[in-house]
DNA sequence: TACATATATGAACATATGCTCATATGTTAA
DNA sequence: TTAACATATGAGCATATGTTCATATATGTA
């Protein structure tokens, strides 16, 4: 029982990290981030592979590129996409790699 | 454009992953990890230090007892809470380093 | 026993989230 | 220009989430 200086988050800090995991908190941004961590890919390939509408997919890019986790390039009327945050993804692999080490 | 053997996440493991995630993706269960990565809280301690209603941090706790996050040994009429999961506070710890290091 | 203190819990409510459906936009080819 | 393809987007809906309010439960004390 002694007396610890203990700090505590600012509400700031705290919102932005919730914002981080708020991003990876769904299984099919998950699995998009996980694909895009291995290759670029076209809407269509990744609509495929996840085995979902296009609509709902696309949904998701938009929710990803608002949060700067992802970037595209456009090829001809394709789109490609690619991750755009380093941090996030090594965060995710760590969380996945956990999972399986159990 | 080589073809590449790329794997993809089941549902299963995407799930998981989530659950992870989504246990983080709230300011003040952030904050509550946060404090109790630093120090065992008595409830109420929590409820002071967050400024937030005694009902919303025991509902949190709850929350996060469910997950298997936090733990908490009673001490007369006092529970004691702590974390009980080290691997979500060191991936909690990284994300706030990486915020606070931009 | 009666009361105060510490904490948990259920109901209700407002808001957020993820999907579907229909449709719009942008690009290529005929 | 028209048609076909690739992708984005808005509306609507069902479900999940976080809080408040009222109240229940458990412990300590007089």
């Amino acid at each position: 029982m002694e007396r610890t200086d203990h700090s505590f988050l600012n509400q700031t800090t705290a919102d932005e990290a919730a914002r981080i995991f708020k991003a990876l908190a769904d299984p099919t941004r998950i699995k998009i981030l996980y694909l895009l961590s291995q290759e670029e890919c076209s809407v269509s390939h990744i609509t495929e592979v996840l085995e979902m509408t296009q609509s709902a997919v696309s949904h998701q890019l938009s929710t990803l590129r608002k949060l700067r986790l992802v970037k595209y390039r456009r090829e001809g009327s394709t789109l490609y996409y690619s991750y755009d945050d380093e941090h996030v993804i090594t965060i995710l692999q760590q969380v996945l790699s956990h999972i399986n080490c159990n």
